[in-house]
DNA sequence: TCAAAAGTGTTTGAATTACACCCATGA
DNA sequence: TCATGGGTGTAATTCAAACACTTTTGA
């Protein structure tokens, strides 16, 4: 047993994650988490968390790759995520002034920010920021790629959201229509007909009524999304769609 | 300056390379190029080509990613791509035996596959498979995870050539309809209707007519893809959809 | 009884599908 | 003149978009 003879490169793995701020208006706000980093490069900036990942030859060759970013956004911020995913990998020559890095950048969704934002490890603080807050942010200090990472993820959510059950990691388990609603219009930045949403939303069958909540009107009834039948559904052909 | 203390992994990139067989009879079908291993692990089986990375803490830090999965197809297989991809990255321990690597895989078509399949380098041979035979050889010898890889390949290949142009990527440069709808259903494992086809790809305006074709029947038109108006098209919203 | 949000149906136009016939060419 | 593949048009249906009123509830 050996292991291969080629010079390697850093290898870390970075996450965009992201949010809703539910406004007191009931307007919702996509959001996205941002650490201040502790350390250079780019010590006091603000930067999408992540870490180095832990491998070895040995053994069992240390960890997988998306347990080792929800290992450091546990670290860095506090935070357990709903829904995770492989966005790309970032490699470019020079996108890391100390040496060659690859990144592994995963995105991922939330649905309560509650015990968010502690900061850890490398990281001073840990905050939300509104998306495009965030990308201008990460555009005007230049910290490595993240800008890039970020215009990419953001174009992924809003493409994935109409064509996979995805928004469902943005919610609260118990949700109503016209909370759900907020959240597609916050992430995908337009307004959506009320009642062409529900007309869809229900005919689709995937949604479990689970009871009814207070408002500033007439009681909304709630849901919660049916995986269970989401899955058989998938399995018969069906697509889902906005 | 110094680089990074931290335990490495080994890099690799590697590729699925589509290409189209066309049949004497005019019936399509969409292949996959693997080489056959010279080396440990998997030696003397075939697998997806690819091999590592070169990179350095130092200097120019190295090749783009990309570049290497370019570079790699060259000296093992001596082709040259018309598109290509990053598909996604795969890097669970023990994928390969002799160490932690972690591999950048990337997807890409070939309109042409005259000058093919030279073998070098790694490789003892190099040819093309039929896409479902190429994913039963990588499930009948385990050859890493290769089998996982182009299951996704196939699955990302057929849904992005929907709703992106690159079709274009698997034709030769002048091409007549009926030559675009086989390669078309070749993909897509399904018949089209030849009429609504031909209206719809003509409706999108992204077809220039450069000649006619002798065939077996009446002459036949041919095209090529106007990329310029397309990115013009695109760039006022407009999104292509088969 | 008023404001605020939930809930419901219908009409219209656009897009997609299904489908059948004529045309040019070379053998 | 026949077989082969290229080329075109239309009707039927389905799907998406636009749109307005009623209901419940708490203040």
């Amino acid at each position: 047993m050996f292991s291969y003879r080629y010079p390697r490169p850093s290898l870390t793995v970075d996450s965009v994650v992201f949010g809703i701020d539910e406004g007191s208006d009931g307007v919702c706000q996509l959001q996205v988490l941002l650490i201040k980093r502790k350390d250079d490069p780019h010590k006091g900036h603000w930067a999408l968390p992540g870490g180095f990942v832990q491998v070895s030859d040995d053994g069992d060759q240390g960890e997988d790759l998306e347990d080792a970013a929800k290992r450091e956004l546990l670290e860095e911020a506090g935070i357990k995520v709903d829904y995770h995913e492989q966005l790309a990998t970032f490699g470019r020559p020079k996108r890391d002034p100390r040496g060659r890095v690859v990144s592994i950048v995963y995105y991922a969704l939330v649905r309560s920010k509650q015990h968010v934002a502690k900061a850890g490890s490398d990281a001073s603080r840990a905050s939300w920021w509104p998306a495009s807050e965030a990308l201008r942010e990460l555009r005007r200090h230049k910290t490595f790629d993240h800008d890039e990472i970020l215009a990419m993820a953001l174009k992924r959510l809003r493409a994935k959201v109409r064509y996979e059950p995805i928004i469902f990691g943005l919610v609260p388990r118990e949700f109503s229509l016209s909370e759900l609603q907020s959240v597609y219009e916050a992430v995908l930045e337009r307004p959506l007909d009320r009642r062409n949403f529900r007309k869809r939303l229900l005919a689709m069958d995937l949604l479990e009524p689970v009871g009814e909540r207070e408002t500033g009107g007439r009681k909304a009834a709630t849901y919660t999304f049916d995986r269970k039948n989401y899955d058989m559904q998938v399995g018969r052909g069906f697509q889902f769609a906005l």
